[in-house]
DNA sequence: CTGAAAGCGCTTACAG
DNA sequence: CTGAAAGCGCTTACAG
């Protein structure tokens, strides 16, 4: 492998030239850069990373650590993340470390990976109020950033979408539509996303000046099996009168529900209307459902540039309140939602 | 941070005793290497991996490739196995450094992580036919391991488990209860497993001296919805009689069966009987199922703990061929499997 | 059993 | 604009 002493000595450069070309510095001479990045070129020269590494304390990797209590089946939402994170990283010539959570200690990885690498900083997910591995990591001065957040003034940079907004922007077209009855089957509890999605199903009810029943508001497993139990149960009336609306929290859960509702006898959007929040995950397209799903959108993709340089310029010195991005989801009105059906207009007691 | 020469510095030693006290140097002295150790212990000692790097040429950090273009929602499994294989190596001392396959060629990926890191060695999963990713890999003289084989005389380190033995060992178990109609829902087409496994079922039926009709034996995605789909198309007989017995290459697929089976109004196991073959997925348990399902298994997790090894036993050396493992996978009977239908006792023509 | 020395391949003040 | 030199923190022949 040709190092930088073989291109200055091909060269009758020095070593320190040859590195100040390479790096872009602007006190080299065009002519010189230029020979210099032939040459490079030519001899097919890589900087050799580790001696980088030991001389600018910089390890151009950030590492990521995944829990395995949490439920790895209902997470196919992990996979398009890691992809697309991985993908901006390199597009900033950095490398992603992947750790394993084990154990009870959720800050154990953390501290084996900093131990045994050189790690630039840490992208953490799926954060808990007051989450362990945000103290430890902040305590030690090691430079992070956060899909979600745990409290609305955090002071750490993460990515989230506004999900109080698209909770109550759904609620909102349904009263639009005359809907009365609107049930909302949410993820699994302890999530922040699903607790900001639960407050603003809530604060647009109750602005509407509409009650919600026990039982119409749910949490649990983003599964297609869930989606079916839930809208089985809410349609038999089991707990007052069935919704004449469904807002799902995913796609999988709306899946679900068309298929209880089918099951039911019962006609979207003529019956019953359905929306939910679309992930933007492959294979699950809104569009493909019959009929077409109403959503709100906010592609998981697009958390992971923003996440990936959020983190690059924090560990070049950024100040952390800058890289704060609070993105609203995408509104798409399709076909399976409609005017509430004339015998279903009233709302619960 | 404390370094080598900080130790020696506080025991009035050189930086090389330190060194070789830590690294288990049979020639240190018990006395020397335990007061380095304790010193070590008290100071907070942690080598610099980047000089040690620089300086041994290993990176105690192995590679990984995502491919983007694969189905990502089928594949909980591969969630499953980046889990494991974290864990199995840092058992080892090894991190696994991620990235993504964007693009229409596969080596891409493998040449820009190689060009970018020191990397010991690679791991492949879902090898096609003459892998690309294997020919770039072997070329380069970069250790490599794969999860699964593209063919039977493979002569790289591999890990599998018997995909034909296990289809034929299910086929067998149905003729047994005498079936005679037995379809088998396999995995998408043009992966090596499902390959194998088709090849086993076929055999299986041949030597039992039963006719395979056409459609009884499907290629599809792995997902309780093509499952149910599936199963509902073979039992309306459109596609000849319908069969006695499934046998499902997914925990999902059965799922799907099992749902299919009882919207036709059916029992398992008294009308059909239904096996499959379990990887051991988490929140997706055989026992769960009503009636508990008869499957083979083979736990995906224990693949991962011998492709790490193979791989670091690679990279210090060892004989490719001596790295290769094939695993049987366990036959449990339980209650969805049962003697086949009076009425359905007669084979296809 | 231990030490002095060279070297891994870079970067970056310091000089000129 | 370029070079000589020091140094990042280890490891490992070579001597003793």
């Amino acid at each position: 492998m040709a190092t930088l002493k073989d291109i200055a000595d091909h060269l009758g450069l020095s070593p320190a030239t040859v590195s100040r070309a390479l790096n872009d510095f602007p006190e080299v001479s065009e002519k010189t850069r230029k020979r210099v990045r032939e040459m490079a070129e030519q001899m097919g020269y890589r900087a050799n990373r580790s001696a980088q590494r030991l001389v600018t304390g910089r390890a151009g990797m950030v590492g990521m650590i995944v829990k395995t209590s949490a439920d790895l089946r209902a997470d196919q939402t992990f996979l398009e993340i890691l992809v697309g994170l991985s993908a901006a990283l390199a597009a900033r010539d950095t490398d992603l470390v992947l750790a394993v959570d084990q154990g009870r200690d959720p800050v154990k990885a953390y501290r084996r990976m900093l131990d045994r690498d050189l790690l630039d900083g840490f992208i953490l997910n799926a954060p808990a109020p007051n989450d362990p591995r945000v103290v430890f990591l902040r305590e030690r001065g090691i430079p992070f950033v956060v899909h979600g957040r745990d409290r609305l003034d955090a002071d750490y940079p993460f990515f989230t979408i506004d999900n109080f907004a698209l909770a109550a922007e759904s609620v909102q077209l349904l009263t639009a539509l005359g809907h009365k009855r609107i049930a909302y089957l949410n993820g699994a509890e302890g999530y922040s996303y699903a607790t900001r999605r639960r407050d603003g199903f809530l604060a647009a009810m109750a602005e509407a000046g509409l009650p919600v029943v026990e039982g119409a508001l749910t949490h649990d497993t983003p599964s297609e099996a869930a989606g079916y139990r839930q809208a089985l149960s809410l349609l038999a009336g089991q707990r007052g009168a069935p919704p004449t609306a469904f807002i799902c929290s995913s796609m999988l859960l709306a899946e679900g529900v068309m298929h209880a509702v089918r099951d039911r006898g019962l006609s979207v959007p003529r019956d019953v209307s359905i929306m939910a929040h679309d992930d933007s995950l492959p294979l699950l397209d809104a569009i493909n459902f019959s009929p077409s799903l109403t959503v709100t959108r906010a592609p998981l993709r697009d958390a992971c540039a923003p996440l990936a340089n959020a983190l690059i310029d924090l560990i070049g010195g950024a100040d952390p309140r800058s890289l704060q991005t609070l993105n609203r989801a995408e509104l798409i009105v399709r076909d399976s939602t409609g005017p509430a059906p004339d015998q279903g207009d009233t709302a619960w007691p």
